[in-house]
DNA sequence: TCAATATGGTTTCGAATCGCTACTATCTAA
DNA sequence: TTAGATAGTAGCGATTCGAAACCATATTGA
């Protein structure tokens, strides 16, 4: 098969999955938001993160993140180290909201997918995303897997934590490992599970 | 990979790749537009099929359709069969643009996944697409390979074409057989290439 | 220390999109 | 021949988006 076909029936697939008009209350690029809200970590929730990671200006990122705070699905909080910046959080109403995502034929589809060919799709799709991010010069999101800031992994010394980024310095939680971060630096090899880089 | 994951990554991908603004004077529903033209067959170059297709309504079509005319992308022609249908042709204009599609930046990836790997991965979008457009009850389009209304494959006996559409009663050329039509019913099993199904 | 510059975020404005409704023209079936 | 379905278009209002201007805070360097 062509591969302009298949970029164009990835595109197709895009616009159909992505429901047209607002599902509960939300319009399709609000819905985008709070996915992103949802997977990004605790520094990458900021009105700049969500502008580079969806490809869009940051005065657009604004008006859709004011109407999510406006409806009561994000919550925001100034930076304590920079009196600029602000922070986003999830409501309780959002996450429950986000289980009725638009998404959801999508993800069922990709669910009925044989498991083999799931893992292989989904390696696919990261490589598509790492070759699209580097020709357009878009940012590239990851996670602390595969990130050249990580740091720890197993070295419990005394008075450390198991895992710290060397580029906030800061320490990091289990869970926060698999969070996407705007300041993802792509280095290590072929990781252990199917890679975490996203643009 | 849990398979929100996927879909959020493939909605994110198509959102990055289609190139926000526009590109050689096109918007991106203009550009989505010009695709469909260029692929669908005649039996489907029209206003309605293109608002079943891009999942819009006959008015959004309409306009979009109007704003491609009006620049000289496509040319009108009143059916000589049904005085209310209209189909719309591609210029050589716009074939011309064509060469500098937007897309280009995922083509190009799609390009550089080896070779097996690119052929599951389409395989996988067919049936995702196919899902969807199942659990959305949007309409599948597709191609002759897979369609039940096909008629002919070898079939050349005298005075009679190769080829031919059971539904719309008319003979069909070597190349409307891979072109996309609304008529599209799917019956035939695995086919030999990878599947035809498109929604 | 203070000015120049950079950065994070917001606001405003104009163009474009989209869904909805209404409307005309044509076809089809009773 | 009339009623209803279908193809396409037009207009309205709400929303979106990008571009530019703007404010507040950080940072840099003289």
């Amino acid at each position: 098969m062509d591969s302009r076909v298949i970029a164009e029936l990835m595109l197709h697939l895009g616009r159909i999955a992505s429901g047209d008009g607002l599902v509960g209350g939300l319009t399709p690029v609000q819905w985008s938001g709070l996915r992103y809200f949802a997977r990004a970590n605790r520094f990458s929730r900021t009105p700049s993160a969500f502008a580079a990671f969806h490809g869009t200006t940051r005065g657009t990122a604004s008006q859709t993140i004011k109407g999510l705070v406006a409806d009561g699905y994000l919550k925001q909080t100034r930076s304590k180290t920079d009196g600029r910046s602000v922070r986003l959080d999830l409501t309780r109403k959002a996450r429950a909201l986000l289980n009725d995502d638009p998404i959801e034929a999508l993800v069922r589809a990709v669910d009925a997918l044989p498991p083999g060919v799931r893992g292989s799709f989904s390696v696919a799709l990261q490589r598509l995303l790492g070759g699209v991010a580097l020709q357009t010069g878009k940012p590239l999101f990851g996670t602390c897997e595969t990130c050249l800031h990580f740091e720890g992994d197993g070295c419990c010394q005394e008075g450390m934590n198991a895992y710290a980024c060397g580029f906030v310095k800061e320490a990091l939680t289990a869970d926060e490992l698999e969070q996407l971060c705007i300041n993802f630096e792509s280095g290590r090899s072929a990781p252990p599970r199917a890679g975490a880089a996203w643009r």
